[in-house]
DNA sequence: CAGGGAATCAAACGATCGTTTGAGCATACG
DNA sequence: CGTATGCTCAAACGATCGTTTGATTCCCTG
C-alpha cells in the first residue's frame, strides 16, 4: 500500500479493493486497516463508522464520474444534430475511463454489488446524491426517442443499465490483446458498448 | 412460515428469502432458522454447513429451471426454420415462470447476488453444475448468428445476460396493472425481454 | 411393548465483528 | 518553554457469528 498517501486516502483505496472482492459485509475493518497499513481505530476516527466509509468510497468516485458525464452530456444535450450514439458516449466513456486507470474497474464492481444489494439506505444515498444525473440522461433519451412511451423508455434504460454495469464490472470483459494499445482497446470497448446500447434502446 | 413442509424445505425457503434480502453473509443462521421456525442446529444437521445450504438453495431452483430451458431449447435446436426469438424464448420464459410463482422472483435476486459476488467457489459450483446449459444455448446462438465472430458473440451474450439478470431480479420491473391478468402480463414481459435481447444480439 | 436410529432441542464453544477508550505521540502556536 | 490540537496506537468492550455437543424427544420396526 502506498505509504505516502494520507491515512484517509489509503483507507479509501484499500476499502474499494476489499469491498469489490468480499462485499461490504464480507470485508472487515481489521482486514481493511491491515491492508491499508493503518490502525484499526482510524476508520472510526476519520469516517465515524463503517457505513459512512462505504458512502465515502462511492462519493469519491461518483463525484468525478458524474461530473465528467454531465460535462460530456452538456456538449450534446438539446442540439438538433445530436445522435443517440453521442449521448451514450457521454454516459459510457467516463465510466470506462475510470475503469482504465489502474484500480478503477474495482469501483465498477463495487457499484455492481450496490445494485445487487437491495439495501434501502444505500439506494437512498445513491438516489439523493446522483439521481439527477440519471434524470438528465433520461430526458435526453426521451427527446431522441420520441416514439417510445415513458414506460417503454424506462424499461429499456433499465435493461441497458443492467447490461453496462454487468459488463463494466469485469465479467466477460474481453482481455486486451498484447498487440493492442490500452487507448485503442478502450476505444474499441466504448464503440462496442455504444452499439449494443443503441440497438437495445432504439430497436423498433 | 408453512409449518406443514419438512424442516429442510422450510429452511431452504427461508434461506432464499433472507439471502435475497440481506445477502449470503448478511443473513445469519439465527435469523434464518428463526424465520423458518426450526432449531438453530438444524442447518448444520441437515446441510452440513452454511456454504452447503447456499449450494442447495441454488440447486433446488436451477435444477428445474435448466431442465425447462433445455427442454424448450431441444424443441427448436438445429431446425432450419428456427428464429432467434425462438431460442431467446426458450431461455427467458422458464426463468420468468419461476419469477411468477410466488417467491420465485426472490431466487432471481439471489442469482443476481451470486453474479455480483466474484466468489470463486460459488462460481465454480455454478459452472460445474450448470455450465452445459449456457454452452448449448451459445452453440445455438452461434448457428443463428454466423456473421459474428466468437469474440463478438461472447460479448453480446454477456451483455444480454447482464441485462436479463438485472431486469428479472426485479429492479425496474414494471408493476402489473390491476386490469391485466397475471398470465398476459407475463406474456408481455417475455415479449419485451425477447425483443431487447434480439436487438442486442443481432444488430449490424 | 421394547429398542434404536433419526430428528430436535437448549446450551455452550472459540472466533471475529464494529466500536470505544485512554494513553502516547507529533507538530504548531502563545 | 509550555500547552493545545490532531492523530495514532494497543487494548478492551459487548455483541454476534458458524459450529459442535450431549441430552431429549419422536417415530418406526421387530
Amino acid at each position: 500500500m502506498n505509504s505516502s498517501a494520507s491515512t484517509k486516502e489509503r483507507i479509501l483505496t484499500a476499502a474499494e479493493l476489499l469491498f469489490a472482492q468480499r462485499g461490504f459485509d464480507g470485508a472487515s475493518l481489521r482486514q481493511l486497516t491491515a491492508a491499508a497499513g493503518v490502525n484499526l481505530a482510524a476508520v472510526n476516527y476519520h469516517f465515524g463508522s463503517k457505513d459512512k466509509l462505504v458512502e465515502e468510497v462511492f462519493r469519491r468516485r461518483l463525484d468525478t464520474l458524474n461530473a465528467h458525464r454531465l460535462a460530456a452530456l452538456s456538449k450534446v444535450s438539446g442540439r438538433a444534430d445530436t445522435t443517440l450514439d453521442d449521448v451514450l458516449d457521454a454516459f459510457i466513456r467516463p465510466a470506462l475511463a475510470l475503469s482504465s486507470d489502474g484500480s478503477g474497474s474495482l469501483f465498477m464492481r463495487v457499484l455492481a454489488r450496490a445494485f445487487a444489494e437491495h439495501d434501502d439506505h444505500l439506494r437512498q444515498f445513491l438516489s439523493e446524491n446522483y439521481g439527477h444525473v440519471m434524470r438528465q440522461f433520461t430526458a435526453e433519451f426521451a427527446r431522441l426517442l420520441p416514439r417510445l412511451s415513458r414506460e417503454e423508455l424506462y424499461w429499456r434504460i433499465d435493461l441497458v443499465t443492467g447490461a453496462l454495469t454487468h459488463a463494466m464490472s469485469g465479467f466477460g470483459m474481453i482481455q486486451r490483446k498484447s498487440d493492442v494499445s490500452e487507448a485503442s482497446h478502450r476505444e474499441q470497448t466504448v464503440a462496442h458498448l455504444i452499439r449494443f446500447a443503441a440497438a437495445g434502446l432504439s430497436h423498433p
